[in-house]
RNA sequence: GGGCGAAUGGCGGAACUGGUAGACGCGCACGACUCAAAAUCGUGUUUCGCAAGAAGUGAGAGUUCGAUUCUCUCUUCGCCCA
């Protein structure tokens, strides 16, 4: 039997699309649009496994809703700017720009191998001078409506490289590099005011109803709105401090108050500045590291002022003020009051430095006399020992009732307090967006004017130099705007700006006026189906509703806040992980299997096979994508993807997944080879309805399978239809009903193994194919079994015709005598019918 | 430490609003074809039991005629934030 070619069928498919521009789009406002956007991809130079299930499932989806008769907006570009190009570029001494471009050509045709249904005329990169010129334009409005600013902030500062790290460069508090202890050193950046829009993009949330309730918390969790209370504390001492500001989200804590901790960072701070015991405080400080979880696991250090704090309500108790550790300048005001009873962190701090620790807070349980021991007690219950607050059920209560005592008194006021920061986009690389600044001698910023657009990035440049490489383009540098001189800003924008708005490009991916066309972003948005990596979950997708925000800010013409409508966030592709016997990791290409154990290729020694995990590097349990199509097709490919399990799961593949996807083509084709044989013999007639009725089954399970992005259930449909239909072709049927039914089946088919379905489709001569629709009264049984259960048992099923009454219910089970053997002839007791469907006899 | 989620055969996973647990696939076993093997096709496959039957969805309780599904407690694992 002629087997099937995939190599020849995909090839001759992908060239057909290509030349009939069948995924061309444009705006058609007699049509519904559908917009479907999967994360643009880095061109980091091959696609792996996980770009393939991606891909793959949002090709499900748009040729899905091609084929519902929606016009179809399905694109694909290039995260083109960022570290690996200049990190590749310094290794092997390349132009970033080439090296991009070639991963990027590279990438583009293992893509097309996949048969993605892509509209590739709207292919963007992001590292293009057409792309990013629209982004120094933004850059540049947002300035204007003052959502750009600029201040001092600390970076990670490698003195060897003399260069700033990002965070995951930085390990164990040294660059990955150069190996040199990383100092923080403070820069004068650029902020985008992201936490202007706190509460907005927050409310928005519960707008967002087609996104994953996990996300929406991760963003909640990310915004981090607390309520509580701004309270200004009077100090006494030597200095001339008069007062403190302290965010508290627990003020009704403030009979147990012990102390006041000031981040080092804090104004007061100037006064220690010069004290050679504060300065060496202030090191230990910084090698303890600044994030948050060093600072919750690492040991809490003091530095005692001689400053006092009274306390607001009881203004006999004075307290020590300390610089300590463990608090962030960047939360609240860089000053929290301590109360150690109630908050781990300030118990920690007060055992150590012997600060009184008492309690105000008593769990429901217990008496007035409980007092904290070993551990704080964060938890709800009644305040105590708190004067006229006792009694007050914390912190519900307690709270609200303490602000209004505080204000009363005007010793603080009641504050909302966010965790989100602003955006900080200065990055100082060489591959990013140049941001459209000039300097003049005094360090003043100017706008670069918009005539003068693009601000290019200078080519030919030694990127192994030391330093911020724009910085050492003196001649680049330097620029002249209405004849005076300036120089120009040397930092790049953080390459999460560029996909911050890459949705609005696709929608007019040519417009050289401007980053996109009102009216055809006026049709296209909001994206209706947006699909990626959880990994982005927060950052990549809080930007971007940012950004639609920032540019309808002030803006009459412009009114849209969300720019995805639904999100679908997908799992990782996985793969068991391999060692050799000297606990080396092995790659799954150097691995042969000999009954059933997996041995070593080149000297037959023994593998040890350990858990699947995500694909890595690392672990070297990567599979390479384009062998894969090489030897199994791009169909099989994409069906095995999808089969093992929800998308929205980590997958695992597998060799013998992939061949059994691959059979399973195999077997499609000589059904359709059976098919085609077939249909040059007519019968007269139909031999039975069943044809007719299961394929109206399989496209209501395939349709809402589609719908539920349960695309591992229509891989299950597609092997149950194969062996329902290779019965049914044996049978006798008409030929027009034989092909009338074989055609719905290939075109439900076809959004999962779309070559394959349209070659098939194209033997019988179909062309115009859409999705189809189902009848539900050919779905209508006429047979149904109901279940009869004894006692909650299931003891029988009794077919029978719908619709049936209990009484006749009853009747059958009375001459059933299998059954009546459990009745056994005693009372029953209750008697639960459920129409059509079951009976359950209590005896 | 906090938040979210998950746990079902040898394995990946199905089971719509509580109503036949284990769809579909992998693996395995047996059979057919073959001198033989591969490929292919067919049959079987939760466990215990010869069978009738019994047990069974991480553990324990609860609600219910009925729980993989709902509630509570616990265990383990994953992800995110710290």
């Amino acid at each position: 039997m002629e087997r099937y070619n995939f190599k020849s069928v995909e090839e001759k498919w992908q060239k057909l699309w290509e030349k009939e521009k069948t995924f061309s789009t444009k705006v058609d406002k007699n049509k519904k649009k559908f917009y479907c956007l999967e994360m643009f991809p880095y061109p980091s130079g091959k696609i792996h496994m996980g770009h393939v299930r991606n891909y793959a499932i949002g090709d499900v989806l748009a040729r899905y809703k091609l084929l519902q008769g929606f016009n179809v907006l399905h694109p694909m570009g290039w995260d083109s700017f960022g570290m690996p190009a200049e990190n590749a570029a310094k290794q092997n001494n390349l132009d970033p720009k080439i090296w991009t471009e070639t991963n990027i050509s590279n990438m583009k045709s293992q893509l097309k191998k996949l048969g993605l249904s892509i509209d590739w005329e709207r292919e963007i990169s992001t590292c293009s001078e057409e792309y990013y010129k629209h982004q120094q334009t933004f850059f540049l409005e947002l300035l204007e409506k003052k959502l750009v600013y600029r201040k001092e902030n600390y970076v990670n500062w490698d003195p060897v490289d003399e260069t700033v790290l990002a965070n995951e460069q930085v390990i164990d508090g040294k660059g990955w590099r150069s190996g040199a202890l990383v100092e923080r050193k403070k820069l004068s950046q650029w902020f985008f005011n992201i936490s202007k829009f706190s509460q907005d993009l927050l409310d928005g949330l519960d707008q967002l109803e087609a996104w994953p309730n996990k996300v929406k918390t991760m963003q909640k969790n990310w915004i981090g709105k607390s309520f509580g209370c701004e309270i200004d504390f009077k100090i006494e001492g030597e200095l001339p401090v008069k007062n403190i500001k302290c965010f508290t989200t627990r003020p009704d804590t403030l009979f147990g108050f012990s102390f006041i901790a000031l981040s080092t960072d804090h104004e007061i701070s100037k006064y220690y500045s010069k004290k050679p015991d504060f300065i060496k405080f202030k090191e230990e400080c910084s090698k303890t590291g600044t994030t948050e979880e060093a600072i919750a696991v690492g040991e809490k250090i003091g530095f005692k002022t001689n400053l006092q704090a009274i306390n607001p309500l009881n203004p006999n108790q004075k307290v020590p003020v300390y610089f300590a550790n463990f608090v962030l300048m960047d939360y609240g005001f860089g000053a929290v009051f301590g109360c150690p009873a109630h908050d781990q962190r300030d118990f920690d701090f007060a055992k150590k430095y012997n600060l009184e620790i008492k309690t105000v807070v008593k769990p429901q349980n217990e008496n007035d006399n409980f007092t904290v021991q070993n551990e704080a007690y964060p938890g709800p219950g009644t305040l105590i020992n708190s004067g006229f607050l006792n009694g007050l059920q914390a912190p519900d209560e307690s709270v609200i009732e303490t602000i209004k005592i505080l204000e009363k008194k005007k010793l603080g006021k009641k504050q909302i307090n966010f965790r989100l920061k602003d955006w900080g986009v200065s990055r100082q690389r060489y591959w990013g967006c140049p941001i459209p600044i000039a300097y003049d001698e005094n360090n003043e910023a100017h706008p670069i004017p918009k005539s003068m657009l693009p601000v290019k990035l200078p080519e030919n440049i030694d990127l192994n130099a030391k330093g911020n490489p724009l910085d050492n383009q003196k001649e680049w540098k330097e620029i002249e705007i209405d004849g005076k001189k300036y120089k120009r800003e040397t930092d790049t924008l953080d390459t999460f700006v560029c996909s911050s708005w890459y949705y609005l490009r696709f929608c007019s991916p040519k417009e050289e006026s401007y980053g996109f066309n009102k009216e055809e972003i006026d049709y296209w948005l909001p994206v209706d189906q947006y699909i990626g990596g959880v990994e982005h979950a927060i950052l990549h997708l809080l930007y971007s509703r940012f950004f639609m925000r920032a540019i309808s800010y002030e803006n009459k013409n412009f009114d849209i806040k969300e720019p995805f409508y639904g999100l679908f966030t997908q799992g990782m592709v996985c793969h068991e992980t391999y060692k050799d016997k000297n606990n080396n990791w092995v790659s799954p290409e150097d691995i042969e299997t000999i009954e059933g154990k997996k041995f070593l290729k080149k000297d037959k020694s023994k593998i040890t096979v350990g858990p699947s995990e995500s694909m890595s590097k690392s672990k070297k349990n990567t599979i390479d994508p384009e062998n894969i199509i090489l030897n199994y097709g791009a169909d099989a490919a994409r069906l095995f993807i999808l089969s093992d399990s929800p998308p929205d799961k980590d997958v695992q593949w597998s060799e013998e997944g992939i061949a059994s996807s691959f059979k399973f083509i195999q077997k499609l084709w000589s059904l359709n080879l059976k098919f085609l044989n077939q249909i040059k013999q007519n019968h007269s007639k139909d031999s039975d309805n069943e044809i007719e009725k299961n394929t109206n089954l399989f496209i209501k399970k395939i349709t809402e399978n589609l719908e539920n992005f349960s695309y591992n259930k229509i891989v299950a449909n597609l092997h149950e239809l194969y062996s329902f239909f290779s019965k049914q072709i044996e049978q006798e049927y008409k030929k027009d009903t034989l092909i009338k039914n074989y055609k719905k089946i290939l075109i439900i088919m076809s959004p999962v193994i779309p070559h394959f379905a349209n070659e098939c489709l194209h033997n019988i001569d179909s062309k115009e194919n859409s999705w189809p629709s189902y009848d539900e009264n050919i779905l209508y049984e006429d047979k149904i079994k109901i279940v009869v259960q004894i006692n909650g048992k299931k003891r029988s099923l009794l077919e029978t015709k719908p619709g049936i009454s209990e009484e006749n219910v009853l009747e059958l089970i009375n001459n059933d005598k299998t059954l009546l053997k459990y009745l056994n002839n005693t009372n029953i007791k209750r008697k639960i019918y459920v129409k059509d469907k079951l009976i359950n006899l209590i005896i």
